[in-house]
DNA sequence: ATTTTGTCTAGTGAGTTGCTCAAGTTTTTG
DNA sequence: CAAAAACTTGAGCAACTCACTAGACAAAAT
């Protein structure tokens, strides 16, 4: 039940791109430095948040990247899904990757006990991280 | 962020335990096939909850399985901790497991926001779930 | 043109997950 | 007492995932 390094990374690195937002771009080995990341992994991570819409990237030798959107269109929940996928424990219980579970004996919905438990943590985590801004993420520093 | 299979089919067969409460025992393969579980695999998880003390065992002819507590005293978190670990979604976070993060540069506890925010995460997973008795459980189905 | 950056694809070693197998040990019952 | 029926223990294994590495390539600036 933990969230991968991919994601405390990608947040970690978004924190650095907070504060240079509207300013100069960041570019990966400085942010790998700050916050202590194996750089070539880290691109990876860059990469997959630049391909889901979050950030801009510059090629040739004064590039970098940047915070494409304001840190308080952005929240903890956005950045998970992408990096780490689904927030639900179980997939028949998610709302962005619904899946029934094959070997469940009580295969109709709303008859489930795992679900009803599994949904109510589901909506808990969701309430929490769909509501974490980066702003305030970044300010409760 | 997924739950294991193991915890998942922990709770199933604690479901079925449930309901023999008080009378007779359950035997292994009588809870793999009302469960749709392999009977080898849920072995070890019955393993582990005996040794976690929640289910006795008999040998023999007669034997099988049964709750050793009340099913108002089992808690679905208990379950989860022994079958899957800790829940909290990072180990600097966790009250159970707790381990400091060797590579965050905001090592000190009060100020680094990853903390924080996990840290609402993981109070609101262990809120709902070590509120969430077996008996209630059982009878949402 | 060369250097400096990001982009893309693939690979890899260690560990985990989900499951199987085989050889026990204990208890009941015929 | 013997045999069958159950749980017990420990090892093994294929597939997958995680965290990370490597290398070839593309674009931008000087």
């Amino acid at each position: 039940m933990k969230f991968s390094k991919k994601s405390e990374y990608g947040l970690r690195a978004l924190l650095e791109l907070c504060e240079t937002y509207g300013g100069r771009v960041l570019q990966r080995h400085e942010i790998a430095e700050r916050q202590n990341i194996p750089v070539e992994f880290l691109e990876q991570i860059l990469l997959a948040l630049k391909r889901a819409g979050l950030l801009a990237s510059r090629r040739g030798v004064r590039g970098g990247y940047s915070l494409i959107k304001s840190p308080e269109e952005i929240t903890l929940g956005q950045v998970i899904r992408i990096l780490d996928g689904p927030l639900a424990p179980i997939s028949c219980v998610s709302k962005t990757a619904y899946q029934k579970c094959a070997d469940c004996p009580y295969a109709a919905k709303p008859s489930c006990p795992l679900q009803q438990a599994m949904g109510e943590v589901r909506d808990a985590i969701a309430n929490i991280l769909d509501h974490y801004t980066l702003s305030r993420f970044a300010h409760s520093k």
